[in-house]
DNA sequence: ACATTAAATTCGA
DNA sequence: TCGAATTTAATGT
């Protein structure tokens, strides 16, 4: 315990979720008065690596979003292996689905990163969707952003090579209505790579060696730069459509 | 599975 | 508080 991080002042850390909320994909359209309800309502918390964000089956009032670090969304099976479903990167927003069925949550969210996830209560939540009609767009938007990218994942699994399922994993993190502040440079280590493919690390390690050959990405420790996104969007299709 | 290398932690001044 | 020594974690084959 604890030499938590310097703590931010909470006036920093009020501010940041402020930024965070006003300048959200989902903000666009709303007016001052309703902004400023939707900021005093919702709140930011830091977790540590590794911690539980929230857990399966539990009830969750809250709709995510991550401000810093990463989020994994995942399910252990009995055996003890994790399989990671979805990397949840800056800037966007995760749990929609929960909230809009009112069901206990289908997987955990672990922070993979330390990291700074705002929350929105639920009762915000219902308001907005009720009200403004640019967030409904948004939830449509991302919900169907999802939908594509797990049917990819099932495209990609039955019909890709082990490089076109990387590129493929790779690509994803930067679809731009699901992950909107995209940066080219990942932190992310071999292994959960490889644990969100669904490959073994030492195969995961091939192929980004032959990427990098490639000239397509760069690989560093416990990194990964994408240097030309188009290229690996192009083997990430091979195969499908 | 094993060897190498990067990063994090400990320890002694 | 600095840096060398040790341990731990990630990478490469």
């Amino acid at each position: 315990m604890d030499n938590l991080p310097p703590m931010k002042s909470p006036t920093n850390f009020d501010r940041a979720l402020e930024v965070f909320v006003r300048t959200a994909p989902w903000a666009k359209t709303l007016d001052e008065a309703t902004l400023q309800r939707v900021v005093a309502q919702c709140r930011a918390k830091s977790y540590a690596e590794g911690t539980l964000i929230c857990q399966r089956g539990e009830w969750v009032r809250f709709w995510f979003g991550v401000m810093e670090g990463m989020v994994q969304l995942s399910t252990d099976t009995a055996s003890g292996k994790t399989s990671i479903l979805a990397g949840i990167t800056a800037g966007s927003w995760f749990g929609e689905g929960s909230m809009l069925k009112q069901e206990k949550r289908k997987f955990d969210a672990i922070a993979l990163r330390p990291s700074i996830v705002a929350q929105m209560p639920q009762k915000t939540f219902d308001e907005l969707l009720a009200n403004n009609l640019h967030f409904n767009r948004f939830l449509l938007l991302q919900l169907n952003e999802r939908l594509g990218q797990f049917i990819g994942a099932l495209e990609s699994e039955r019909l890709l090579d082990d490089t076109g399922r990387v590129a493929r994993a790779l690509s994803q993190l930067f679809n731009p209505v699901l992950y909107p502040q995209a940066q080219p440079t990942l932190q992310v280590s071999q292994n959960e790579l490889a644990l969100l493919i669904g490959l073994s690390r030492q195969k995961v390690n091939q192929v980004l060696q032959s990427l990098q050959t490639m000239g397509i990405v760069d690989v560093g420790y416990r990194q990964i730069t994408i240097l030309q996104l188009a290229k690996l969007k192009l083997l990430a299709n091979r195969g499908v459509e």
